[in-house]
RNA sequence: GUGGGUGUAGCUCAGUUGGUUAGAGCAUCGGAUUGUGGUUCCGAGGGCCGUGGGUUCGAGUCCCAUCUCCCACCCCA
């Protein structure tokens, strides 16, 4: 028997029926937002990603599926969604018209890790972004739309964010961190010490004690922002309180792709294990640059697909559609000719075998279907239908013109 | 990549110190005398006991390997 590969699932029933639901009233709200459907390839250039997400990244450095192709091509897997658009918006020259552009998009992402709860290797991902707007009221929107998908659902969730910084101000405080750190190293845990080198602003995030109550003293980036990142940093605060959306400012919090400046937030679960982390995004004005297009801002972020539904509850399905039955061998192909008028109308089942009225009716109940209709000896010889409401418990005879008249 | 757990029917699980044809509940299908569903009662089908090797007269049960899934670390959505 031959087996998904690890880490990659079937979406079957009941999940298939969530992940239908919730495209469909994120892509909605998304579109309310004005944001266009976009849809870029699976399959990238490696290099894309090392240039965007960044070499030092774990997605890079070690969870990408990565392989030379047939023309000896260096590609992989898109592990993330942004790069995708990001390269595309710059491929059509959208850089070079001004004005704003806004994408959402949704689709599956691999990454080569070991999986657990919450985490796939193949996984799917609903996204957006915006380019070309570089104005914090942006960054309140962005935080707004996702805040609406996820209370469309139902979502229990807290709001983190933070700032992390720009060009200006984010290497100074960088050199003067790694300066702290190198003075405390002897206590920090092996990973801090490695993230020294690899990402020292990661090190916040470090959930060893020892390594937390070193770190007290350490400088830290809040407090170390330009002018123009604190202002547009209270700006956001101060619109999301306006709003009375609440919000924890995190100063631990650190997006794991290089590419992230300023407002980064995420919307994390307690309801998920270790794998908290439900949604999550911020602003990135240099990607664009960086991947060679007009300097351009962007905002966006991401939902974890696979995570999200694990928090979402399905409304109640009622009863609808039609079951067609037949009790006599020579009325099947009448059921069968009937059922496909009612196709075109609506949830539609057929039986292809004769069946008692007995079997049909609960055929039709386990099938989920409002009506069941049945054709047996009477019915063929008044040239007619029963049909029976298993709502309102209420059946009839009708004549086979007026049914076909009336679909 | 590191560490821990797990795998028996479609699903959730029993399976005694190794011992005959491997069980239950749920689900599925059929029946409960004439053409009326969801409840109840009766019955049936359905198992390479994850895979490969080993120990033994004999392995679902013990040993080794391997894979899956789960959980944590790491990291992230």
């Amino acid at each position: 028997m031959i087996n998904a590969l690890r880490g990659m699932k079937d979406i079957l029933s009941p999940e298939n029926e969530k992940y239908i639901y919730f495209l469909e009233n994120s892509a909605r709200l998304a579109k309310n937002y004005g944001f266009e459907y976009i849809e870029t390839p699976i399959l990238e250039e490696t290099m894309l990603f090392k240039r965007s997400v960044g070499e030092s990244s774990d997605i890079v450095g070690k969870e990408m599926y990565e392989f030379v192709d047939k023309g000896g091509n260096n590609v992989c897997l898109r592990p993330e969604g942004t790069a995708g658009v990001v390269r595309a918006f710059i491929q059509h020259k959208f850089d070079r018209i001004l004005g704003v552009k806004r994408y959402y998009y949704y689709g599956p992402m691999f990454r080569y890790e070991r999986p657990q709860k919450g985490r796939l290797r193949e996984f799917h991902q609903f996204g957006v972004e915006c380019f070309g707007e570089s104005n914090p009221y942006e960054d309140v929107n962005i935080i707004l739309l996702l805040k609406d998908i996820l209370d469309f659902f139902g979502i229990n969730y807290t709001l983190k964010i933070n700032s992390l910084g720009c060009q200006k101000c984010l290497p100074p405080f960088r050199e003067v961190l790694v300066k702290h750190l190198q003075d405390i190293e002897d206590g920090l845990c092996d990973d801090c010490k490695r993230r020294i080198k690899t990402n020292p602003i990661r090190v916040f995030d470090c959930k060893n004690e020892n390594c937390q109550s070193l770190l007290k003293d350490a400088p830290r980036l809040g407090s170390s922002l330009c002018k123009e990142c604190d202002e547009s940093f209270n700006f956001v605060k101060n619109k999301l309180d306006e709003l009375g959306i609440k919000y924890e400012v995190d100063s631990n919090l650190v997006r794991g792709l290089d590419y992230y400046t300023k407002t980064a937030f995420e919307f994390v679960s307690g309801e998920l294990g270790a794998q908290n982390a439900v949604a999550g995004g911020g602003r990135y004005d240099r990607l664009v640059e960086f991947l060679d297009g007009k300097p351009t801002s962007g905002i966006g972020f991401a939902i974890g697909i696979e995570r999200l539904l694990e928090l979402i509850k399905l409304p109640e399905k009622e009863k609808e559609g039609y079951y067609f039955g037949a009790m006599d061998e020579e009325a099947i192909s009448l059921i069968f000719k009937l059922g496909n008028l009612y196709k075109k109308m609506g949830k539609t089942e057929v039986s292809y075998q004769k069946k008692s009225l007995k079997a049909h009716l609960k055929a039709a109940d386990k099938k989920g279907m409002r009506y069941c209709a049945v054709i047996g000896e009477n019915e063929l010889a008044q040239k007619s239908i029963w049909i029976k409401d298993l709502v309102e418990k209420k059946e009839k005879f009708i004549s086979l013109k007026e049914f076909e008249k009336d679909v």
